[in-house]
DNA sequence: AATGAATGAGCCTTCATTCAT
DNA sequence: GATGAATGAAGGCTCATTCAT
């Protein structure tokens, strides 16, 4: 890992650039060592030279789309907002932000979190625990619920919510094509929308 | 395939419960005939001769994973329904009734839905789709839509529910355990009685 | 063996018949016990079971098919021979006899001679040279050579004629229809009498 | 195959000599590429990594077969020559001089000609037809027939020549002895030299 | 630091042989 | 005797990793 760091930032994202989207398209097992290298326009050896090994390469990639994501929560992130909607938006905006980053990031995320080679399996579980844990703190913490209607059970809803923003984040994907994010996230935005207006009590929609 | 069908039904089973799991667990890719052998415990040579190709073999068990869903599909399907959350439920009830059968089979078809190898992607295409044009028409047709809100859009819910649904049937792999399968539904029904309640304009929950 | 020889004689012809062909279309290697055990109509267990193995078999043809030549020459060896041509043409008489009985032994017998498998390669190099050297007996042993001009070499001719007679019968087995058989062998009884008239002193043609 | 050119010269002969010796002995199906690798001392995967696959090296092998033979034609042919007995010894000086640079190259072509297996056979039969296409025209064009006696037939002479010039061939391979080509081929001039004396007009031999 | 040739383990598949029925 | 299911050793090919240059 050290002499990967050792060389030139841009280099070092052009690698980093090719190695998710080569593994997000797919997955641990059939991306093979010389498709990313080749995708990143190096020599085969140099995956191993600067990363020891694939799963080390897979490893790090992971950590990386982490903190990635971790830092994009830094920038985004309103400690004011404690309205459920508006923080659910919140977190599809990081999650936009961070495509915007690396395009294959989501990609490789989702690939990821459904990966089942042993190899990277045990490993990876951690990180994907951990990130869900980061992801539901941030989401209920301090979150205003009291707005919800009393008959319902906000954490039924979060669960639900957050499937249906990866779902969002799937069509993204599919897009391949960064100019449009903003229009389909905001199909996504009308349904927060539509679900505010019929979840909450009345009066607490603009409250 | 012949020589697959000559063989005691029990053996069969066996072994196509164990290259559901370990097809569902580990991709088309990784999965190897020597691991779904050893699973099944027969000789590593059998599989080849059973199915004639891995290949084979997985187009089989997508086969037969799409005929045991339809199966489930006229044993629970009931023409009378036309309530749009009894319906889902009902989707739900069928999924379930059929993992009972293949524990393995949705995990299956869910890694089949995303499987990405070459080999095997473009005759799965067709199973793919033609399964969620089934899943859609049933849904769908001859829905009572009228019972949601005005303000509502029965589409941007179904899509919805659906990644719910996925979110449930995740959950069930999991447990591992048939014996909880109902307990965990039981949940996933309460939200579908929560929005009911309140998506459905009044008086409508219970016409 | 001995399972081989408790069979009827009928259906012993038709298992011979069959490998005689397969192994001489397909040489040693890729003859497949499957592939000779469909062809002749019996089960793929019995191959070994009536010959202990492939290699048993193939060895078998091979005495076979020696045996069975022989055996023409028996019938068709007339003592009385001496003229060097007669003996010529009553060889290909009795390689042509032979096709008669298994249409497929000279094509084996052929391929056999360039049988390059190590696993049988040893075992028959012995029946080939054994072969041959019968066979030079045959034409070389009374036969009356102070026909030919005395600046001919016989044994050159005999070699020559040897090599040219292999070449008819390679050109018989492709006919692949008895019936034809006589009709192209007389171009090579032609091809005799021309080297006769010229090879021969003057007068000795019909001596 | 970019990757087997890019190597030594020297290794590359190696290799080729191997592979021309062990496909000429075994044929395609029975020789193995662990066979290949090992008689030229390299490691097993080399093969695929230089020819892509057994088969490619196969055909290279025959397209290279063939051009050397075109080259030493090119060395050898003289257009001057039109006595028929001069050009079936040019002939054979042609496959003497092909076999000192890989001396296991005839017993590969003659492999070759009769090699059975699908995988190979009809991207062969090309190559098959148009050398014997090739080595027709040269033999017959322009070629001074008149010097043979009248009732002989020269096709027929052809056809007889070029069977025991295969004869020859064989028994160079079965000497593994470069230096003793000659020799041998000596015996086989002599046998020109004899036929020509008694199938020519008188007068013609020296004209 | 960089390259890509070289190695060898592992995969899918074939098939001779064995063996339960 | 007969069947064909079962076994397991090879074979061709892929590819992560190593290493000479």
């Amino acid at each position: 890992m050290e002499n990967f760091f050792k060389i030139r930032a841009e280099k070092q994202e052009h690698i980093i650039a090719a190695a998710f989207a080569v593994f997000g398209r797919q997955g641990y097992k059939k991306a093979s060592v010389a498709d990313i290298a080749a995708t990143a326009g190096i020599a085969k050896g140099m995956v191993t030279y600067y990363f020891g090994s694939k799963k080390n390469l897979y490893l790090y990639l992971a950590e990386l789309g982490q903190k990635t994501i971790l830092q994009k929560v830094e920038q985004y992130f309103d400690v004011e907002l404690t309205d459920f909607f508006d923080k659910i938006r919140m977190g599809i905006e990081i999650k936009v932000a961070a495509m915007r980053e690396y395009p294959a990031l989501m990609q490789f995320l989702v690939s990821m979190m459904s990966e089942k080679d042993k190899d990277v399996e045990d490993d990876i579980r951690g990180l994907v625990d951990e990130a869900s844990a980061i992801g539901n703190r941030i989401l209920m913490k301090e979150t205003d619920l009291a707005k919800f209607r009393d008959e319902i059970d906000p954490h039924l809803i979060a669960k639900f919510i957050n499937w249906a923003g990866n779902g969002l984040v799937a069509e993204l994907q599919m897009l391949n094509d960064i100019e449009k994010y903003d229009e389909v996230a905001q199909e996504f935005y009308e349904l927060l929308d539509m679900m505010k207006a019929t979840l909450y009590k009345e009066g607490a929609t603009h409250a």
